[in-house]
DNA sequence: CTTATTTCCGGAGTCAAGTACGGAGTCAAG
DNA sequence: CTTGACTCCGTACTTGACTCCGGAAATAAG
């Protein structure tokens, strides 16, 4: 039950990462992923820990986070200084946190959107969605960072 | 109660907004923002359902939507072909549900890490954040689009 | 009326985040 | 031991989202 997960080419790694080979190495020059030791003259190799690292990225890239701010979440996990590391993660907490209040507004406006247009019982054709610019975007809590 | 806020120059209108000038003449280039009609060889004038507009773009930004995908967003509002928009709402929702699920798991484990920092009472120093790296990361949804 | 701000407009420049390219080295199959 | 596929590395190009620039026109302030 040898994982093969755990000896990936940079090929690989990339395919199983679900990105381009060049973001790789993109990343590592960034520091978002450190280059394993290569042995010599030869090829490096990878193993889950890393598929899971890129996989977290672009996660957070998808939540809106630049690479600058996910290379901070990434520091808290290297366990050094509690201290620091909690001040970060309360920071970025907050920012997560306006972002989801920002995510459920969002999630509200456009399911209570579908439900109306499924259920036309509207007099005049389509239920009026103005609720998403004007009105409902002033409510919206405002964009930070 | 004449409100001010409906008759203002883009300088501002950017103002308001809490945006440069040129990104709103660049979001006027894109199709995010009409531009009111100019009064013949004049200045044109802007109303807060323009600076309502122009934050709900930068909130759906910093959720992680492009300025494609916020055009689209923003076609819902215009109301007509309830049909159309009915779909791309549905869709939509989809990517906002995820974005949240992901989110709601990066406040977890952030939360979780800020109060074992705090109620520091594990034996050799910091309670070990790996959770944030390999194993957590494999537990999120998979990253879409 | 003159001067100082703004607007308007088109085009060039910038920055983040990749993506492509080209030549040299490596490895696995035939 | 050669062929084909892949890796390595540095540099250059691209795309999305702005941001700056410069000159002409309009409005506001003195």
């Amino acid at each position: 039950m040898e994982n093969y997960l755990n000896n990936l080419t940079i090929g690989a790694f990339a395919q199983a990462a679900g990105v381009h080979i060049e973001t790789i190495r993109f990343y590592q020059r960034k520091g978002l992923l450190l280059e394993p030791i290569k042995p010599l003259g030869g090829i490096r190799r990878y193993g889950k820990s890393d598929v899971a690292r890129v996989r977290f990225v672009k996660m957070a890239q998808g939540l809106g986070f630049s690479l600058d701010e996910i290379a901070e979440l990434l520091q808290l996990e290297d366990g050094t200084h509690c201290e620091e590391a909690s001040r970060l993660a309360e920071q970025k907490l907050v920012d997560v946190r306006v972002k989801l209040a920002n995510l459920q507004k969002m999630e509200m406006v456009l399911s209570e959107l579908v439900r109306a247009c499924h259920t036309k019982n509207s007099p005049d054709g389509c239920p009026l969605i103005t609720s998403l610019h004007a009105e409902n975007a002033d409510n919206l809590v405002r964009f930070e960072m």
